[in-house]
RNA sequence: GCAGUCAUAGUAUAGCCUGGUUAGUAUUCGGGGUUUCCAACCCUGUGACGCGGGUUCGAAUCCCGCUGACUGCACCA
């Protein structure tokens, strides 16, 4: 389906909607989630947890949104993340000041170069804006974070660009009171902030967005020497080569140097698995390695996993080998020792960051799993069960002659086990269509052969079918047919 | 951030040009009835002009500002 049908979904069941839109101040990039987006979230995260984390025997933490200033003078991001912009006096106009320059006249100054550079050059070489031949008005940074002030005394702090930084932080803890050894995963899931100049498409490009990151720790001496690896040797990647997909197992992609390494190659091979088992598309995706300039000030290989949907490539996850650039910032900034001991090397660990974006996968989820069933006139959310907001829901044929009664029963028998949904009002195929708008895979229907024999019909949201079993058989039905992969 | 288009119930839309209606329609949703296994039908009810200002006797309609959405450009760790 495509993004249209998506947003109409989202906004008619309430999977997701905008933020504070009864007031008319509200700024874009900010959405909500409804009750159905949560419980689609909730069950990605779990799949997540057992593909990813306990799989791999990761750390899970859970750190603070708001973080002290030097984290961020460490992590690069006050000076890096913060784009040179000037604007024109006359029409308003902004523009960056470094491609400006470069482009007009032709001088590269890097865009971390003093503002007051900027200033001269463009004073120099005489550049006036392209627009309106308006004068400019000084250089100024525009920082992506936002800024926050702690206390009476509006100390300066920011909310997180990146989930990451308090698992570097707090690395050195973890890996003594954890007893670690690498390579060791840190996992979080949360919310990350950035500025947007200009937020889009709903859930795709916000303004506060959530993250699951994964920063493994490694000794960059032996990213070849991976025992784990020949679990996800034969997993194959979809890997862009110039201007092909090619496909290929985890080991040939090492064998043939597309990727560097079994270590990157294993994390890679993970992500596949846990994707797969997601319900997208996988023959829509691919992961593509970035080039010089499209790499973060941080990475030094970067791969990002892309999947293609009805409004383009959508970039899910970035996987960044960070080498030991956020370890050896905060050790020389914090003046704490950051290096482990492995086996009877000290050495100071390099990083592989999986950084998922939860929204943008997500959307995708739901825009490669919705499908309009012309045939019987309805559109089905055909998500995995075990991602599914409403796993099943209980109906009552008709509401007289005790059904309405032995169906409340059955509601109570199942509610606290799966996410269940009661509905007694309207006609029976109003009630399914409405169930398989939100994915839920089973209905659970009472008619009066339930009184005779105790059995009820089970209706399968892909295909309609339905068959007869006793309640006492429901549980154990459910449990199979929900249950994660 | 720039440019263009646009903004009316939960959703999709009509009305705006040419100012005055009880703001229409479809669907959804609540209550009731009837029928019972795939959006049937009948009765009934709830529900909207994005926000702020201006013009006018009178504004959904005309004007200005703001906010948002869409598309393109730029940006994108």
């Amino acid at each position: 389906m495509n993004y249209e049908s998506v947003m109409k979904l989202a906004l008619e069941r309430a999977f997701y909607f905008p933020s504070c839109e009864v007031y008319g101040d509200a700024q874009a990039g900010f959405w909500e989630y409804g009750p159905t987006g949560v419980s689609i979230k909730n069950k990605f995260l779990e799949l997540w947890r057992r593909e990813l984390v306990r799989r791999d025997r990761m750390l899970e933490i859970d750190g603070s949104q708001i973080m002290s200033k030097s984290v961020f003078e460490a992590s690069g991001h006050l000076g890096n993340f913060a784009d040179p912009i000037i604007k024109c006096k006359k029409c308003g106009s902004t523009f960056r000041a470094d491609k400006l320059i470069s482009e007009i006249a032709n001088v590269e100054i890097p865009e971390s170069a003093d503002l007051e550079d900027f200033d001269k050059m463009i004073q120099e070489k005489d550049i006036m804006c392209t627009k309106c031949k308006g004068e400019f008005d000084s250089a100024k940074k525009f920082n992506m974070m936002f800024r926050v002030g702690i206390g009476p005394e509006d100390v300066e702090a920011y909310l997180r660009p990146e989930t990451c930084q308090s698992i570097f932080v707090d690395f050195p803890r973890l890996f003594k009171t954890m007893r670690g050894k690498l390579p060791l995963g840190i996992a979080q899931v949360g919310k990350s902030f950035r500025n947007e100049i200009a937020p889009r498409q709903s859930l795709l490009r916000l303004r506060e967005f959530y993250q699951a990151e994964i920063e493994v720790f490694c000794n960059p001496g032996k990213l070849n020497d991976l025992e784990k690896f020949s679990e996800i040797e034969n997993t194959t990647l979809r890997i862009q080569i110039s201007d092909d997909i090619q496909v290929m197992t985890c080991k040939e992609a090492v064998d043939k140097g597309v990727i560097p390494n079994k270590f990157v190659a294993y994390y890679l091979g993970l992500l596949t698995e846990f994707y797969e088992k997601t319900g997208i598309d996988m023959e829509k995706s691919r992961f593509r390695k970035l080039g010089e300039k499209e790499k973060a000030f941080y990475a030094d290989v970067a791969f990002d996993f892309e999947v293609n949907t009805t409004i383009g490539w959508l970039e899910l996850v970035a996987c960044n080998y960070r080498s030991d650039y956020d370890l050896s910032s905060h050790a020389k900034k914090s003046k704490e020792k950051f290096e482990v001991m492995d086996n009877d090397e000290k050495v100071l660990p390099h990083v592989f960051e999986i950084s998922m974006g939860i929204d943008r996968s997500l959307y995708t989820i739901l825009e490669h799993s919705l499908r309009e069933d012309k045939e019987n006139e309805r559109m089905v959310l055909s998500i995995k069960p075990y991602l599914a907001p409403t796993h099943v829901g209980v109906l009552s044929l008709v509401k007289k002659d005790g059904l309405l009664e032995k169906t409340d029963e059955i509601y109570r028998l199942i509610r606290t086990k799966f996410d269940s949904f009661l509905d007694h009002s309207g006609a029976i195929g109003r009630r399914y269509r409405r169930l398989d708008e939100i994915g839920a895979p089973f209905a659970i229907t009472v008619d009066h052969q339930t009184k005779e024999d105790n059995t009820v019909t089970i209706r399968r949201r892909d295909d309609m079918a339905q068959n007869r079993v006793n309640i006492s058989e429901l549980e154990s039905i459910l449990a199979k047919e929900t249950a994660y992969p």
